[in-house]
This record gives structure tokens, sequence and C-alpha cells, in this order.
DNA sequence: AGCACA
């Protein structure tokens, strides 16, 4: 199908979504995998009846938004593949910038508002989302002396990957959505007791290599770009 | 299936 006659737009519009995802682990995960195809300004989504299982992803250009609608369409996330199209409309924060910004009227938009209210009672913080640029290149080395792995250790390739720097909000469904983009990739494990790290098992040490080099760096949230050594035997 | 932003 095409995109459904709709023009396109710097924010695309997501459906068939994972309704049981909690909204702001969706909004991280969705930003987390997004933001390979340039800088994002704001992720959208909310659960009333009427827009629970789908989402809003506004990029700072419309490239990135032809890009990501191309590429990532059914993409497996969370278990079901994900539809997407251009969204129908500008997003408020792109009108706010570009000065075309009203507020609208409210109608019955009321009582969603309450009871959007109580939901998101359970979640009070929220990684501040719009400043992340494309992921930096880093090669690890800084994350991990500070962990207390020395650089002239060198670590030998690995199929497994160790991943150190993640905020402590990250999950193993999250990274299993970043890692499984890249072939060859087997699971995502973590450890309770150890925030912040993780081991990611490809196949062999090629397919893990060529999921190092494409993730390293990469930052779910503005402040940790994830570093990526292999694993030692 | 369903196009919002408080």
């Amino acid at each position: 199908m095409l995109s459904g006659d709709i023009p396109p737009n710097q924010t695309i519009y997501i459906k068939n979504l994972n309704e049981k995802v909690k909204k702001e682990e969706l909004k991280r995960s969705l930003y987390a995998l997004f933001s390979q195809y340039g800088r994002i300004l704001d992720v959208v989504a909310l659960k009333t009846d009427k827009l629970r299982g789908q989402a809003w992803v506004v990029f700072s250009e419309v490239t990135a938004a032809s890009n990501a609608v191309r590429q990532m369409q059914s993409f497996p996330f969370y278990d079901k593949p994900m539809r997407i199209q251009y969204a129908k409309t500008k997003s408020d924060c792109v009108a706010k910038v570009d000065g075309t910004y009203a507020p609208r009227e409210k109608k019955k938009k009321q009582e969603e508002k309450a009871a959007e209210k109580r939901r998101k009672a359970e979640d009070a913080h929220q990684a501040a989302s719009a400043a992340n640029g494309p992921a930096v290149q880093n090669n690890g080395v800084h994350a991990a002396s500070r962990q207390g792995r020395t650089t002239q250790e060198a670590v030998p390739p690995n199929n497994i990957l160790f991943i150190q720097n993640l905020p402590h909000e990250t999950t193993s469904m999250m990274l299993q959505i970043l890692f499984q983009q890249y072939p060859g990739f087997r699971e995502v494990r973590m450890i309770d007791s150890k925030p912040g790290i993780a081991f990611v098992e490809f196949s062999d040490d090629v397919h893990s290599s060529v999921g190092m080099q494409a993730l390293q760096g990469f930052k779910i949230t503005p402040h940790n770009p994830m570093a990526i050594a292999y694993a030692k035997k």
C-alpha cells in the first residue's frame, strides 16, 4: 500500500503499536529507534481510548521522515509490525517554531485530559527528549575505563557485546528493538542488580561487530551515549 | 481501525 495519499510531512504517524507498552517506555523506545534518521523534535503518544496504539514522531526534516516511513515500514516493534504514514497535519511543536501556532478550541477534549492525568500519576520522571542529536562516534574507551576496564587489555572480538553507560531505566526490550535491526541478533541479557550495563549476543563476532559499529555511542537519552565493547571470554 | 499536541 502507498502512504495513503498523504503528502510528505516532517511528522510521521505510527499505528498498530503494542498497547501494553507503558507510555513513557513507548516514547523512549520510539525516540531511540527513530533518532537514527535525524533529529527528533518531539514524540507524542496518548493512551486515550481513541489514541492508544498510535504515536507521532516529529523530525526536524521532511527527508528524515521520508526515510523513516520507507525503511521502518512493518518493523517489528514489541512484537507488532509498525504501520507508518506521514501525519495528516502539522505538529504543534513545528507550528510553534514557524510562528503559525494558534491554540485550538477545546471541545470534548476535557475528558481526555482528565483521563490522561490519572494515568500518568505513576510516571513522574521523563527523559528530556528533545535535545538529542545523531549518535556520536564514541569508541567506548572513556566509559570503559571509567568502569575500571583499562584500554591496554585489548579484548578480542566476541559474539557477545558488553554495553555500558545505559540510563538506568533502559529495559532489555528497548535494547532488543535497537539491536535486532542488525543481522545475527540473538538476545539481550541484563542483570537486575547491575543497572546500566547489558550483554547482547549475536550469532558470531562478524555480526556482533556490525551491531557494535552501528550503535556505538548511540544515545537512548541525551546524556547516555552507550559504550559498546566485546565481552570478555 | 483509530491523526494529537493541554
